[in-house]
DNA sequence: CCCCTCCATAAGTTTTTCTTGCTCAATCCT
DNA sequence: AGGATTGAGCAAGAAAAACTTATGGAGGGG
């Protein structure tokens, strides 16, 4: 093979040709249209012809330029149909899904319903682990993912930036509340702790709540209830075991049910943002761009007055 | 048009997989096995898919691989192709070189007179110019120019770091010489000073070959003859008309004939060696490839003493 | 005729790519 | 066997490429 053309110039030259213009070539390429401009003038100079005429604000295509256009856009699409074809692989079209445990049931679970309902003949794997993951052994779509920072060259799309907030049964606070929001007087053993693994390090902590609702409390975590995962937290406050610090995404269902109660305005953001992870040739399949869309949609920001992150 | 795969990733691979090997894969494209690793690797996080098994220190495709490799191959092939047809454009092939004023007529007709002599039908065109250059405009070839600061972009051969001595007619040495090779006694109308014009600032004058010779005459340009070319300051030493600081191979010709003599061994370095400058796509044609390498082997560096650079 | 769009250019910054130096695993060769 | 050799992986820093921002200029349209 002998020497190639720079091929990100050759890139620019077949969207600015098809475009006709820089600027819609740059907006199409996401770059401003000055990298446009350059990438045109590399090729240019590589050549030694001149590919597009200027005349004052407008361009055209030379004869050099309209000669090899076909070519470039032939070949370049040929490239693209490399990535298509990787994708069809096996010709199996499962999607495969993985998710940390906490997302699993609580948030995860409700939203695949979601889709199943839509298309019913969708075949989809849950996978349910804690990162570090390899996606390429395990030919896994998509990775939801605490943290943005997991998986550099993967495609990022930030879902939610969660916050939790105290929560307990309804039934747990008419017994043993006293209507106080700051939860000053509550003692100890009522408290649910979450323990958050070594991935979560910077989840809040009820001392967090306390610090962000303007107290200084620090509840002991070996008096009261010690749970490992946090939607068994939700679970257990759900059961009248005491008052969790529970993410809103996940509580949300049981709040609106009535089966919990949000005990106070304040929360507090987590430290990192909900992710979803995935190589970027599987970003373009249908059914991974149609869950992640889902996912987007349903993962909203969170509402209500947050404190301060920790 | 959807989104491409890296393309420069896709390059790697397609020569990797043909190769068999990074490290060939490597020393075919210029560059790091750990840098073909790296592109590698990017390929397969963009497909999430493995291209290529690894088991100790060998690689093979993968089903994947396999599946893509004819594709990127004739992908690039295609591209490659487009460089090619690029260069036949107007199916004209004349060779157009371009040249400095000074190198002309003592250095480059001579080289082209043995490259007609072995290809008598070639088409030649020689412009005359100083730099800068369009060559884009005036679809030039090749461009011979002083230094290798102009043209970035542009594939650059260095030919010959040229030095200066001082030079006369056998006639005129026997004439007014006084045998002593310092030239410290000699009239300063004897000297000829050559006015090298604003691109050639460093050349250097009388006063630096004294000063490398040892002495620190400086002969004043006012009284000696001044020429406005260095082949015009040879051919006026060939005449008889005084002592030039010659371009060694400008000078070579005469040298050897006779017609002139080297006054003293100490000789003074050019401040930049002369270059030859393509567009990358041209350095690949026959003509231009085989002309380029005539000059370089019939431009040899300098040898005999040379005295320290300006 | 003025204004607005679009391209060119330069300087500075960011991102990508590459190199260097090391480790590890497999093979080769006495 | 066992040291020597070869080739790939990895991490850090260096080098190169690409991009952005800001500014200027040339046309075309109102």
């Amino acid at each position: 093979m002998e020497r190639l053309p720079p091929l990100n110039a050759i890139k620019a030259f077949e969207v600015a040709a098809r475009a006709g213009s820089f600027t819609l070539a740059a907006s199409e390429l996401g770059v401003s249209s000055a990298a446009v401009s350059q990438q045109i003038r590399n090729l240019e100079t590589w050549f030694g012809k001149q590919l597009f005429v200027r005349s004052g604000n407008r361009i055209a295509l030379t004869d050099a330029g309209h000669a090899i256009y076909p070519q470039t856009a032939k070949a370049l699409g040929d490239i693209a149909a490399i990535g298509r074809r990787m994708l069809e692989g096996g010709l199996r079209t499962r999607l495969v899904v993985s998710v940390p445990f906490s997302l699993a049931e609580l948030w995860l679970a409700p939203r695949l319903a979601m889709l199943l309902d839509a298309f019913p003949q969708m075949a989809i794997d849950v996978r349910v682990e804690d990162d570090p993951v390899d996606l390429m052994r395990q030919n896994i779509d998509l990775r939801i993912s605490y943290g943005d920072y997991h998986y550099p060259g993967l495609k990022l799309v930030r879902l939610v930036h969660d916050d939790v907030l105290p929560v307990c049964a309804p039934e747990f606070w008419r017994r043993h509340g006293n209507g106080d929001p700051s939860l000053a007087d509550l003692h100890e053993s009522q408290f649910i702790h979450t323990n958050w693994g070594p991935n979560y390090a910077s989840h809040p902590t009820w001392a967090d709540w306390f610090a962000a609702s303007g107290g200084s409390r620090s509840p002991d975590p070996s008096h009261g209830r010690r749970v490992g995962l946090s939607s068994l937290a939700i679970a257990s406050a759900r059961l009248g075991l005491g008052i969790a610090l529970g993410q809103r995404v996940m509580a949300r269902a049981d709040l609106e049910a009535g089966r919990l109660i949000e005990l106070s305005p304040v929360s507090v953001r987590l430290g990192h943002p909900y992710c979803a992870f995935m190589p970027p040739a599987k970003a373009d399949r249908a059914d991974v761009a149609g869950l992640v869309e889902l996912l987007t949609k349903t993962a909203p920001a969170t509402c209500g007055k947050v404190g301060a992150p920790r």
